[in-house]
DNA sequence: TGTACATCAGTGAACGCGCGTTCACTGATGTAC
DNA sequence: TGTACATCAGTGAACGCGCGTTCACTGATGTAC
């Protein structure tokens, strides 16, 4: 689905003529369909085009007639993850009542944290450590917002229905000058309308989530919080208030 | 320094007696300063025995009279970033003045943003993505929670001093049972004489001051924030003061 | 103080493993006349 | 519709690399008498 090719592609990209096209676009699906399963079992760094080969009965070799190189495979597999999780997140907020701006958060956290749940490799692998050696191409910044995206418009969309909380005084503070450029150059791109203080604290709340998640995820928690449920519905929720954010 | 001896210790581990004994300390101290070196380059999926040992002049089956594997070696070295986070945090903490509890969290937090930036490799090992195939064993544990019980510390004060802000109504909500058990747990072992909402809301905050960190290293604010002290210290400020922390 | 034995450090070769990537080549598929 | 040539998929061998760990062995250091 992605596009990997080593050659060039024309122009004619929809239906694929020849049967060689057409088994071209099959096996390269393929190929990322597995290595995306050796990602799960192994994680990134076992991410072998060798192993990846041996599962689709071919020789090492012949996987760079798809692929250029085993980096190229892992850009491919982390916008693929990107998208994935974008997606999920889009999906459960959509599924939300729109005016329920509270409720909306908290089913955009809960997504990020069953995603996360269900694929924790492919979360390691676009929010964990950085994988060594590897540098992500421009490609993958796109993909990279989706998520982000998603959670930005909740806040967005408060504010436009002038159903935001008013914020307590403390947060009421001028931002230092260096920091409101920043929050304003945010405001541009993700925030439209929103106060740069309430940008500030959505991009708070927002990495909070994450850290929630990843907390969890990688084994903080052990032996402290049992009730994973419990404490992330409760932290999300109030996470989401500390933006502004309330329930229809 | 640490105890990594392949063999039994007996009773007398002070004062090295015989110029083996003292060889052996001195050599295991520069194995584990070597191997600690190599990870802050290479990362731990990149840490080897045999690099080391090169490092060292010897022969890569040497080393296997001073450690027992590779595990082992890891091993060592999470204890030791987590007990040079640990200390870290712990001096900076000490340093603030003891009735200014917002003032002691902010300090706490910039030591572990700080220390993190001076060895993002060492953080990533013990606060990132799980090293693929290795189990923690039972040593790290300990270690582990220092800097969490320096955070947990300042807490305990402000409530001990009476100094704690009285929390937003939204904290005030009763816990669902299964979490409050947990909090009642932590608060056991952690957090003495504090409310289980407040433990919660600290818990909460000091997985935010990570998750901050842990996206600033890993990049994920590229591109959008450009001035990480002003967002940092703006931001673990205002998580001090969800948890009620006040100024002096 | 001196000898006999035990302990330990360190060596070098080897085992067995896996990896990414290249290259010359065969044989099938596609294309232009 | 049929042939001649170009394109592409896939093979198998090879290069060069690095790793963790084991093992039989030498030679130095320590210990008990």
């Amino acid at each position: 689905l992605t596009a990997l090719s080593p050659a060039a592609d024309d122009g004619a990209v929809d239906a694929p003529r020849t049967a060689r096209a057409r088994a071209r676009v099959e096996l390269t699906a393929r190929i990322l369909e597995v290595a995306g399963r050796h990602l799960a079992t192994e994680g990134a760094a076992g991410l072998s085009l060798r192993a990846v080969a041996r599962e689709l009965g071919m020789s090492s070799s012949a996987v760079y007639r798809y692929v250029a190189s085993r980096d190229e495979l892992l850009t491919a597999l982390i916008i693929q993850a990107y998208d994935d999780l974008g997606e999920a997140v889009e999906a459960a907020e959509a599924g939300a009542d729109r005016a329920d701006h509270l409720g909306r958060w908290l089913a955009a956290s809960r997504a990020v944290r069953a995603w996360a749940g269900r694929h924790p490799q492919r979360y390691a692998l676009v929010y964990g450590t950085p994988v060594p050696g590897y540098e992500a191409p421009a490609d993958t910044i796109a993909p990279a917002t989706r998520a982000t995206a998603a959670f930005a418009s909740i806040t967005v969309d408060a504010v436009a229905a002038g159903a935001l909380a008013p914020p307590p005084e403390a947060h009421t503070d001028a931002l230092p000058p260096t920091l409101e450029a920043d929050a304003a150059a945010l405001a541009d791109q993700l925030f439209p309308g929103v106060p740069t203080a309430v940008v500030v604290q959505a991009v708070v709340a927002w990495t909070a989530v994450f850290g929630l998640v990843s907390f969890e995820l990688f084994g903080q928690y052990r032996n402290t919080l049992h009730d994973g449920d419990a404490f992330f519905d409760h932290t999300a929720t109030a996470l989401g208030r500390s933006v502004g954010l309330r329930p229809a």
